[in-house]
DNA sequence: CTCCAAAATTGACCGTGGTCATTTATTTGG
DNA sequence: CCAAATAAATGACCACGGTCAATTTTGGAG
């Protein structure tokens, strides 16, 4: 059989990512047209479609790479040992995820993976982000009457919860973090009255 | 000046949507076509967008409408006194929300008001929502640390969580009425462990 | 009734994502 | 080294949402 892989496939391809990437720094991840990042690389429209699905999964394996480089560092960082230490160390991946409607709505749509043999880049940041949060919980001072599983399930709905309102003009005026912290503090320390 | 409102203008409108939901109800929302919406109502397709913004409006109003009768429906029904009822009570907009893939996504997209000026149908039925849960949970026998309040947006945040993971295929296997249980279980009863 | 300004409608046209039969490049077998 | 086989690239083409200058309809003022 032939070779599976050629040389030159890997080269375009790296070119096609290479030029998106650049045109978001510049336009946003919104702002990306498909015929731009053909131009900019000197390929025909039809190769673009020929390296990835659709448009949506270009995106899903830049954001899902930027995705993946925040987590790595947040996972290098120490262990929060209270609610708003685990708010902070969260940030940055929050704020990414925040920080277009556009990509906020991508990742949600990706979030979870449609089939056991496509777990996309996202999907497998997502499961990171719990895996790791049910690390921290699991030694941390919270609630032990459920499973850090379940702890982790939790804070994952809320952040989620908290950044969707971020984006709602009736309830931006509550700071992401401070809400969030609220959220944790009841879920993570019910009984409790301070963050 | 002119009467504000004319009648075909209403006429017009009753027939678009009209036939939307009937073309809808065979081949869903996702399967929706604008042009064949205005080959139904027999106009042009610049009418179409005379009177909706664009077709996501179109959508929102129509999956508005739906989840604003069921959420009527919700309402008139008896005040649900367990977990287990509440769970049961808020099903049928649960079924629906996640009745599409598509559908979901719309909701979400639509569940936070752009602006205050413009709080739409979907939007509001998320308050709806929202008050009708806060106020069952004030008289109800749950935790009483936190305000019914942001009891009440925990709830909406793992209802959320619940109904994403019914998409992801590694976690289908577990039932939505289950998952959402054991959720607000932790969540309202805190130390239980009974649901 | 006539005329006119505002409202409603039209449909040709555009932007952009996505397809696919055809052409070109690369690898492999002999 | 050539020819067949396979992979990659091409670009004309389509689908579909959305725009807008031009046209038609409407309802009221005189």
């Amino acid at each position: 059989m032939a070779k599976a892989i050629q040389q030159r496939t890997l080269k375009t391809r790296a070119r096609l990512l290479e030029v998106a990437e650049e045109l978001v720094k510049t336009s946003g991840y919104e702002g990306l047209r498909v015929e731009e990042v053909v131009l900019g690389a000197g390929v025909a429209k039809g190769t673009f479609f020929a390296h990835f699905r659709d448009k949506d999964a270009l995106m899903e394996r830049m954001i899902g790479a930027e995705l993946q480089a925040l987590m790595e560092r947040i996972a290098e960082g120490p262990v929060p040992g209270t609610i708003d230490d685990l708010v902070l160390a969260l940030d940055p991946i929050h704020r990414f995820m925040t920080s277009e409607r556009y990509v906020f709505d991508v990742i949600l749509r990706y979030s979870g993976a449609a089939g056991v043999a496509e777990i996309g880049p996202i999907a497998q940041c997502f499961e990171q982000y719990f895996r790791l949060v049910e690390g921290w919980l699991a030694d941390g001072p919270f609630r032990s009457d459920i499973s850090a599983e379940l702890l982790a399930e939790g804070v994952q709905a809320f952040a989620v919860q908290a950044m969707s309102l971020q984006f709602c003009a009736l309830h931006a005026s509550t700071d992401f973090a401070q809400r969030l912290g609220v959220y944790l503090n009841a879920w993570l320390c019910p009984g409790t009255k301070t963050g």
